[in-house]
DNA sequence: CTAGGGTTAG
């Protein structure tokens, strides 16, 4: 079923307007037909398509030459000159001629000529001929100007003749709506239609064909289909183009159904309607209805052109169907088309979007035309497969070949640049858009924006932000994500207070601001945002549910967390992993075994981030036997392969069930090189045990894999303390002190009245400090009389036991807490968040406020939650 | 008489 590229005749039957006529624009064949049936024989063996230069036609047709006839008859000879398609002579025969003598129809035959040359310029000569001349711009004259204005592309000119004359021939009205059609201008074009209407000029086919197609281009549903009903009463209904555009049409505004309907019911199926069926259901996201729809054309015997081939190419790469491709890649062969830039880039594209990036190399490397498109196509090629670098480097590539990059380049770059993290490359680009003066436009800013936050580097994101002469939901969208996801939650609840003010937040918004209340613990902002998502109805969007799923857990409610999960229609993979997880984290670890076999039963098939939650959860809760069955259900039954992150999580489990040796022979067994974290696992397990002898073996791995994290000196300093070990503690203090390292300070903070409260340690500044200090101390002496002593050898200090105490005292989180119980209502549950691990001591005070005083407690570490009720951590010790 | 309907990249 070999394929010509059928070129697309004007048709058909059912057209009244029929285009019999060899062309206007390729006429010369026939006027020189009729001109060598003239007796000058020595231009018979002239190529039909040769231009006539100015000097050999001068000779013949010059009126000078005319012997007798003083009185020359200009206006003939200037048309024989038309007719021979000579614009210069015909101008300067104009020009040469006296004023008087010129006839409206002379004018008229010289601008006919402009217009097929597309010669502007030569166009206004005219014009300005007439004008000088005093011949009156009649309603013939009129069109005439119109038609070669228009067809020369000045709009505007065109424009103001028209509506000088008031033609009401339905040709120049539709000449008008075409014009401003081409250039985009549909409101224009409309608005033609309209004063139509009102004129009562009779619309033709012509008109419904092109008014269709700028309602399509509106995304005006209702009026189009509001024409759709009049041409049918104008008894349009049945013209091939009609029926073609009223297919196109509907298939912009996605009534695929309907569009296919007029496609069934139409009788005379040319390769324009097959295309458009076909593309339109390829644009709609059916490709694969698109290719069916592509070989019952093949087998009804109608021959693909350009457009089915680019069409299908497009649905071949988004099924990823990559031999239909190749086969569409040999018909375009034969047929010609990769002569065709179009055809090429679509190539392309298609092998890149099927993951052959060397396909796509090869049809790049053999186009002898490259645009921008083909150059562009390309970069997103390289930057799809992680290629960033390669990229970047094509980028600069096609600016040397001299290839200017458009805004769609400009996106592609700065997303390889973004998928990359190099923000020195991204650095360039901006440079490059600054020298090219694209920093307005609003895809450039946010791709911009993207960028700098997937770079780390809110700064420049904000700098561009806040540059941007217009923004748009994406660009408050990208800079609240980046900043949820740079760790600066404040900065992405302050941005997202703004924009509230200016625009509806949509569920990317919410889904992106929840992570920043999940990471302050800020209930209140968290239940603010719930609400809005409530009252407007995001609820249903899955990645809100989820995150507001997440928000709850992170922000210690797990029972409400479970509630809303409930409520979650259809469970994602996300949906569950995050439940799972947040059990793990608040060591409900019983509940997160339930919950994954139930996402098992469901039939969601767990990934790796599952099985991290999993295995988190069973070590936060202990559950040696359990971790073990997940991590080798894992392997056996989910062909999941380990990554650091299980393994951290075995030698977790093994660590803190005392099994330290056989922990250490576990990570010596690792197919993978051990990190840090894995090591650190380890190290707490040690600590836990008071291993001391095993923690410094372990301690060198961590120091020599992160020598920058103090966490894990701190971790061997409380080893050593509580084996008093004060000789050690001092000389690894000095340790840290030589290498210029500070201990990260310990920060907690407590939301009352939707307001955060920040303690630092040993920070006495609060207005509140000595209220809390007295709460403190008292609750210290209380302690002891009902016979708890305190840790003190978390202190870290080797002074005395009162000093120690003191400095137990000052610890960020006792803080928070002792503020809490001052300003919260009574039965309140304090809630207070700590950026360090919890210290022992803290965990035992704590424990005693549950019970003496009856409130409940939930703490959230840098590690997991501490729910402390009736004077009972839900961690039992596991943390 | 002259014109119209389908075609590539983020």
């Amino acid at each position: 079923m070999m394929i010509l590229m059928a070129t697309i005749l004007p048709s058909k039957l059912s057209l009244p307007l029929n285009n019999k006529k060899s062309g206007g624009k390729h006429s010369f064949q026939s006027k020189y037909v009729f001109f060598s049936n003239k007796p000058y024989p020595k231009f018979a063996p002239l190529s039909p398509n040769l231009h006539f230069s100015y000097d050999t036609v001068s000779v013949i047709t010059s009126p000078a030459q005319s012997k007798d006839n003083k009185i020359t008859d200009w206006n003939t000879k200037i048309n024989e000159v038309c007719e021979m398609g000579n614009i210069d002579k015909a101008i300067e025969l104009l020009y040469m001629s006296p004023k008087t003598e010129i006839e409206s129809r002379t004018c008229c035959s010289i601008l006919q000529l402009s217009a097929e040359l597309k010669s502007l310029q030569d166009g206004k000569k005219v014009h300005s001929f007439i004008c000088s001349s005093g011949i009156s711009i009649d309603s013939v004259l009129g069109s005439k100007l119109v038609f070669m204005y228009v067809t020369c592309g000045d709009l505007r000119e065109g424009r103001l003749i028209f509506d000088k004359i008031r033609n009401e021939k339905v040709f120049l009205w539709n000449l008008m709506m075409n014009g401003y059609t081409k250039i985009g201008d549909f409101k224009e074009s409309v608005s033609l239609f309209r004063q139509m209407l009102d004129l009562g000029v009779e619309v033709n086919s012509h008109t419904v064909s092109c008014i269709l197609k700028c309602f399509a281009a509106l995304g005006s549903a209702k009026e189009g289909k509001w024409v759709h009903g009049f041409l049918l009463k104008l008894g349009l209904g049945s013209y091939n183009a009609v029926v073609n555009s009223l297919i196109a049409f509907y298939l912009k505004i996605r009534r695929v159904d309907v569009a296919r309907k007029l496609f069934d019911e139409l009788s005379d199926r040319d390769v324009i309607s097959w295309n458009s069926m076909i593309s339109g259901y390829v644009a709609n996201g059916f490709s694969e209805k698109g290719v069916e729809l592509f070989k019952k054309m093949l087998y009804s015997g109608v021959d693909m052109d350009l457009a089915t081939m680019v069409s299908i190419l497009q649905a071949c790469a988004n099924c990823g169907d990559v031999s239909l491709g190749r086969a569409v890649h040999g018909s375009g062969v034969k047929a010609c088309a990769h002569w065709k830039t179009t055809f090429c880039n679509t190539l392309l594209d298609m092998y890149a979007k099927c993951g052959v990036l060397d396909g796509a190399i090869r049809v790049f490397d053999l186009m002898s035309v490259r645009t921008v498109v083909t150059w562009t196509s390309l970069i997103a090629a390289y930057a799809r497969e992680g290629l960033s670098d390669e990229a970047i480097r094509l980028f600069h590539e096609m600016d040397r070949e001299g290839v200017s990059p458009d805004i769609f380049t400009i996106t592609t770059v700065l997303h390889a640049c973004a998928c990359n993290g190099s923000l020195e490359n991204g650095k360039d680009v901006h440079n490059y858009i600054r020298e090219n003066d694209m920093q307005s436009n609003i895809f450039v800013c946010n791709a911009l924006m993207d960028m700098y936050a997937k770079c780390g580097s809110m700064e420049d994101a904000k700098a561009v932000f806040l540059e941007m002469p217009v923004k748009d939901i994406i660009s408050w969208n990208t800079m609240i994500g980046g900043y949820s996801k740079n760790s600066l939650p404040n900065e992405a609840l302050s941005l997202f207070g703004d924009m509230v003010l200016e625009m509806k937040p949509d569920g990317t918004t919410l889904a992106c601001i929840l992570p920043a209340c999940a990471s302050l613990a800020s209930l209140d902002r968290g239940k603010e945002v719930h609400g809005h998502i409530l009252r407007n109805g995001f609820f249903s969007d899955q990645q809100v549910a989820n995150a507001l799923v997440d928000m709850y857990v992170k922000c210690g409610v797990p029972v409400l967390a479970r509630l809303l999960f409930d409520m979650i229609p259809t469970k994602d993979l996300i949906t569950w992993t995050v439940m799972i997880a947040g059990y793990g984290m608040h060591g409900f670890g019983n509940n997160a075994i339930t919950t994954f076999n139930e996402m098992r039963q469901a039939g969601v098939e767990p990934d790796e981030v599952s099985f991290i939650s999993i295995l988190y959860a069973c070590s936060h809760s202990g559950l040696l036997d359990e971790g073990w069955r997940f991590f080798n259900i894992m392997q056996d039954e989910c062909n999941v392969k380990p990554k650091l992150e299980h393994y951290a999580c075995i030698v977790d489990l093994l660590a803190r069930s005392g099994k330290l040796a056989m922990a250490y022979k576990f990570i010596k067994s690792m197919p993978i090189e051990p990190d840090a974290t894995i090591w650190g696992a380890l190290l707490s397990g040690c600590r836990i045990h008071h291993d001391v002898k095993l923690a410094e073996k372990v301690a060198e791995h961590v120091f020599e894999l992160e020598p920058e994290n103090t966490g894990y000196y701190v971790l061997l300093a409380n080893t050593y303390a509580e084996a008093e070990k004060w000789e050690e503690v001092k000389k690894l203090r000095q340790k840290i002190g030589r290498r210029g390292l500070k201990k990260n300070p310990g920060c907690s903070w407590i939301e009352v009245k939707s307001k955060v409260h920040i303690f630092l340690a040993g920070n006495s500044s609060h207005p509140q400090a000595k209220k809390i200090e007295v709460l403190l101390k008292r609750l210290r002496s209380k302690m002891k009389e009902e016979g708890y002593f305190p840790k003190t050898r978390y202190a870290l200090i080797n002074a005395d036991s009162l000093q120690k105490e003191t400095a137990l005292c000052g610890h960020s989180e006792k803080l928070a807490m002792a503020f809490g119980i001052l300003n919260l209502p009574p039965g309140r549950t304090i809630r207070v968040s700590k950026n360090l691990r919890v210290c022992g001591d803290c965990h035992e005070m704590a424990k005693f406020i549950s019970k003496t005083l009856g409130r409940e407690i939930v703490l959230r570490d840098s590690n997991r939650f501490h729910h402390f009720k009736d004077g009972v951590c839900c961690c039992r010790g596991f943390w």
